[in-house]
DNA sequence: AATGAATGAGTCTTCATTCAT
DNA sequence: CATGAATGAAGACTCATTCAT
């Protein structure tokens, strides 16, 4: 009741390797079955525990859920990679753009599947999840669209929306894929760089073509 | 036994529109609190009857959430002004089909909003859905693509993808509203402009802009 | 509201008509599924009327079980050739009993075996069938035993109880057919013999006594 | 996960009591409602704990049934007694096989009386009820008539009528016992004797023979 | 910290009964 | 009298959460 504390960072480790193993499990158990067809016991079965053992970690059953989107969200710091595009190339900044979004979504897949269809559904984790995923893209595209419009690197074109068409294709995607539509999981690959020719040149022939 | 005969159609007109209201009851709880968290008893008192009545009618919860998607797919028919669109300019095509698609999105979002989130975790219903929903336009827009690549309307694209892009900006759009963001939501009307814009003429400045 | 009663013969036919109807439908039903599970419903669609209608004839589900037991009741007459035994021969007399009483049985199988069940476990219709069914029979055989015994025509027993032996019988031999015993099934028609000599032989007094 | 191991034999004593505990509530109240009318609530209750606890031991109401019935399968090892007494006189045999079921009875009668109702209309109890309960004992009895037809022993009978009556008077006189027959209720203790005397001077041979 | 038995509120569903037509 | 849609009380069963061990 006092020894032991947060100061132990063996216990302090542990305990966050508890919470993965946690998270994991009702990850798997959410994204297969959905948020309320998954019970507790099935998911403390999937992570070797008892079912008490996930209240010494979690407040509740939808501290779970949160705490899987809490993990996605530390998946989701744009990189680098993407941070030097924005200086470059148009077309280059939306292939890395696309890529980094596909890949994003290929590793958290089991995640948002988890997560997406209860959020839609439940107005606190909705505002949650609009905030931390959608909002913070959307509006560097539409910064980014922005500036470059002013450059004339873009023809002018309204940068709001076009965020949101951009934004929408990625979930979208996403959603086609929980679907299961095949085309789409087999091309998974290619995506980034189909979408990077539509969204930057279009669908109209070229002069020369 | 006898006199009834010739009511028949007036009773088979009263049941019909007892569906319809309790469908119509359903799509709005479902769509406010999702599937599970909406019981039988807010149905019923949305619908002002009787909980028992809901089983006069359909067979279970989960043929409530039938109905919708029947009623959802019967809105579905892919009118004339789109199938003329289909000779017409690729552009005209395009906006055609945007403003179609979003249109019939407005009009039946609540329904969508009640049976999206149980579709991405329900098997049954997700096949259904996606045959019924996704595959259909899926298949007339890759279709059409092809047809125009042939002609030399569109550049050369990978067919199946753009098909799937294009579809996954209605779905992702829907989603986005869903979520309650406020750019879509104001400027929904311009979206198909917008959007058949970006699509056939890509985001890449013009030779003399 | 006042035309027309019951001074009507032909409506007072009408009514017993369906009132039979009904009966015989209920006691397939509850005979098939047991009093529970019989919904009255499915009463009604055997009867080939509405469910309404048995409410027009009877009071409640209780009051089809009760109007099975009475007309139950009135197979139950003790017929004169059942009462003319009573004068002869002790050997013929059980003979003559239980012939009469497995011919009833067979008769009334359906409806003792909808009606048996509940009765065991409504104390209201267990007094009822009690007095009905068991005593009558029971007392009759008691008093017989008694006369016979003090006429040294059977050994001196223990009337009450032998009269429940053999009224056990019947009863028992009922749910050994209704368990869906073959040989008993089979066997039917010669049980009143076997069961006579059984019984009688057993109670013949001895040469020597 | 390591110390629990040796408790291992302590919790399964202690589930095993729970069954016990919740077989005895719900045989009492099957016994006096019978099975439709005996509600969950009311057996938690009766047993002393929640709805809930029932169904940490059963599958469903239908369990308990089951439960029920395997227990007075437990209860029916023809004994020792009975064993021996095949050997014996004939007519100690059905003294002991009558002393014997009459006090299994007894013994079991609030079990018996929750379940025959409900056997006598579940195609699946019945045919289970049938060959544990039915079957073993006419089996047995007809097999011993038989044996001592040949040898002299009994007068020829139709063995298996015989048994059948044999054991048609057993579920007999429990029922007559259900419904609250005074004269048997009182005298329960004779029965043995009386039933064996009518039973075995109707089969012994006479003199002449 | 881990366990898992106990809890009981909450839900879908059934079905006898009523009553307007 | 007949109908059958509407009713709503009642009940089996589930499952997140608690807590004694």
């Amino acid at each position: 009741m006092s020894a032991s504390h947060s100061q132990d960072p063996i216990r302090a480790q542990l305990a966050e390797a508890r919470r993965t193993q946690l998270l994991d499990a009702a990850a798997t158990v959410f994204a297969e079955k959905g948020f309320h067809r998954a019970t507790t016991r099935e998911i403390a079965s999937v992570a070797g525990v008892s079912e008490g053992t996930i209240y010494n970690y979690f407040d509740s059953k939808d501290g779970l859920l949160i705490g899987i989107m809490t993990r996605l969200a530390e998946l989701e710091s744009l990189d680098e990679e993407l941070m030097e595009a924005l200086q470059g190339d148009v077309r280059d900044f939306f292939v890395a753009m696309f890529r980094h979004r596909m890949g994003r979504m290929q590793q958290g897949q089991e995640m948002l599947q988890a997560v997406l269809p209860e959020v839609m559904v439940n107005p606190e984790l909705r505002e949650r999840f609009y905030r931390q995923f959608v909002l913070r893209i959307a509006t560097l595209v539409e910064q980014y669209v922005k500036a470059r419009v002013e450059l004339g690197h873009i023809r002018p074109v309204d940068a709001p929306l076009v965020a949101r068409a951009v934004q929408g294709m990625f979930v979208g995607l996403l959603i086609l894929r929980i679907l299961g539509d095949g085309p789409l999981q087999e091309g998974w690959g290619d995506v980034p760089d189909v979408l990077a020719t539509l969204v930057f040149d279009g669908l109209r022939p070229r002069e020369g073509e």
